[in-house]
RNA sequence: CGGGCUGUGGCGCAGUCAGGCAGCGCACUGGUCUGGGGGACCAGGGGUCGCCGGUUCAAAUCCGGCCAGCCCGACCA
């Protein structure tokens, strides 16, 4: 390609609306335009990266044995109301009614259309299936943001495998395992896979890919020392146990005036460190008011509650449903002699006495708390949100939190799509049973993004060679010079014989702007070709991502590039 | 959905408080010079000032409504 002919808009200046940096720099670097939010055009940059992405995602699951659909993005929304998605969906759920007036879904996932699919599989024989699309996916996100890190039109590459049990589904499982750590290698960015929620999807057990970085919207606890991962969503972490000082036989009443967070108890007079006193958080569970109780200085992680306790809404009790039910404000408020509620105790507080906690009336509290003597706990739980230095749970190393990028997630579906939309096969006996699903999911263009994130220096893009919109840039320090245009023309054809891909900057530009220009987008090598080389029947080699630079005689230059990039 | 901010030429912005010629930088067009890190000079083209309505002799500017975008939070396979 020439430059002088490509659509290749590169600003000067960052886009006013952009933050994070794979926002800024696809932007400037002209890889792409905002057409409303959360939805992007991609230029003719942006779209050599997004396929090459997509290709590299297709020949790792073609690898493990994949075979590509193409399923459609227009779903009957009877489809989803069937496994009862288009309730739990709603919020992100694209819908329109069409001529005819009936309701039609744009696609935000793939599950019940693959599994309609999966209906003709009526055999054992035919089990194992490992199938998968690369599609557009529409998710009304309430918030879109970070460029193409969270939209609402993107691409997906989704698989789905059907197994006649669990012991199938595992090795899918694990086959997909290691063809997305080949993926996310390929792309440039060293991900780490993580225990996650399930959320909505009803899974057992899923697994993200997460790359961190400080865009990331998802908070990962990570163990340097044994490799334990887990989303904070669900990470748990070793508690040192603290001694209490011996329990004193009975609940005691004392005036706190005004007090009314731990951090004001723990410095009245007569109060208690934080982690000495008790938590009282009042929710709403599937609408069953419930009491969770937590150590003072530690943070309610309410994924963690949903998951436990099988709830698929939660919200905090507003203050006059506190009130009503325990009497008092949020701030004075405690379990001690509570009756006829559900009261969930978090594991941090087990076997603790001598606690101090909200007297249910405002302006006093109690002490000598002794949990299991004097508090109703109906079931003990952990919904503690962990935080960074604390105990690795396997090792006891500490932890470290942080943001990351979920890259990809792979779930263990089990039987749910099966069961409610009727997939089943006969066994060996005859005999009818459900198939078991699992789903696996990649974000082309958050990839795209995420990579970038990984791979950028304040010059611009270093893309992976992978990846890269093109191999080579040959810059032509002199368009107007026929050495110049001889030399190079020459070098760019026979890169592109050779199976390079190559971008030759011909336009009529001061050199400063032709490497700005280059380094902006990213390309992983350049040529560079002047009078002053050519004299010397050589030209300049630079690499982008060290910027080491070598001369190489002219008549080498093709070999030598060929050999570094295919 | 709650809170905050912002919409002025392709991009980045000033002008709005205090109503009175629509400006600046970059980019773009033609030309001269220049030529290894966003060069200089000369001459140009391009804007319903987000939309609708109101006040006024006069509205980018004041008032009302709406729309859009960004950020924080809520939310989120």
């Amino acid at each position: 390609m020439r430059w002088s002919h490509a659509f290749i808009p590169t600003l000067r200046d960052d886009p006013a609306d952009a933050e994070a940096v794979s926002h800024k720099l696809l932007v400037r670097a002209g890889y792409m335009r905002q057409l409303m939010a959360g939805v992007y055009s991609m230029l003719p940059l942006g779209q050599r990266v997004r396929s090459k992405v997509m290709n590299i995602i297709r020949e790792e699951i073609d690898a493990i044995g994949g075979q590509e659909f193409m399923l459609p993005q227009l779903h009957p929304k009877e489809i989803w109301d069937r496994t009862g998605r288009s309730e739990t969906m709603a919020d992100i759920m694209m819908t329109f009614t069409d001529n005819k007036g009936a309701e039609v879904v744009l696609g935000p996932t793939h599950e019940e259309i693959f599994a309609t699919v999966s209906l003709e599989l009526t055999s054992y024989k035919q089990l194992p299936q490992l199938w998968y699309h690369i599609q557009t996916k529409f998710r009304d996100e309430a918030r879109p943001k970070s460029g193409l890190l969270r939209v609402r039109e993107f691409t997906m590459k989704d698989s789905y495998t059907f197994d006649l049990d669990f012991e199938g589904l595992d090795a899918q499982f694990d086959r997909h395992y290691g063809a997305y750590v080949r993926i996310f290698e390929r792309l440039g960015m060293s991900a780490i896979a993580v225990h996650a929620s399930s959320g909505a999807m009803g899974g057992k057990e899923s697994v993200e890919f997460m790359v961190e970085s400080d865009v990331g919207e998802d908070d990962v606890a990570h163990c340097a020392k044994c490799g334990y991962a887990a989303n904070v969503e669900k990470a748990t972490s070793a508690v040192p146990p603290i001694e209490d000082p011996s329990g004193s036989s009975e609940v005691e009443r004392f005036p706190t005036p005004g007090v009314r967070t731990i951090a004001e108890l723990a410095s009245f007079d007569g109060g208690a460190a934080p982690d000495r006193q008790i938590k009282t958080l009042v929710y709403l569970l599937n609408d069953e008011i419930t009491l969770v109780l937590l150590r003072g200085d530690h943070v309610l992680q309410e994924q963690k509650l949903m998951d436990v306790t099988r709830t698929t809404k939660a919200r905090p009790a507003q203050p006059d449903e506190i009130k009503a039910l325990l009497g008092a404000d949020a701030g004075s408020l405690g379990a001690v002699g509570v009756e006829g509620v559900r009261i969930l105790a978090d594991e941090g507080l087990r076997g603790r006495t001598s606690m101090t906690t909200g007297a249910n009336e405002n302006d006093w509290h109690v002490r000598g708390v002794d949990i299991d003597r004097d508090i109703a706990v109906t079931e003990w739980v952990d919904v503690r949100e962990v935080t960074d230095g604390e105990a690795c749970p396997e090792c006891g190393s500490p932890l470290r939190v942080f943001q990351a990028i979920e890259v990809g997630h792979i779930f263990k579906l089990g039987t749910f799509y099966a069961e409610t939309l009727g997939v089943t096969v006969l066994d060996k006996d005859g005999k009818t049973i459900p198939i078991v699903m699992g789903s696996y999911g990649i974000g082309v263009e958050r990839n795209m993004a995420a990579s970038v994130e990984a791979n950028h220096d304040d010059r611009g893009i270093i893309w992976p060679i992978e990846i890269a919109p093109y191999h080579v840039v040959v810059t032509v320090l002199r368009p107007d010079d026929e050495r110049s245009i001889e030399v190079s023309s020459k070098i760019y054809d026979d890169l592109a014989v050779a199976g390079v891909e190559v971008l030759l900057d011909d336009r009529d530009e001061r050199p400063g702007v032709k490497f700005n220009d280059a380094e902006l987008i990213g390309i992983p090598y350049r040529i560079t070709i002047g009078p002053r080389g050519i004299d010397n029947g050589v030209v300049e080699f630079v690499e982008r991502r060290s910027g080491e630079t070598r001369e190489i005689p002219i008549d080498a230059i093709v070999a030598e590039v060929a050999a570094l990039v295919i």
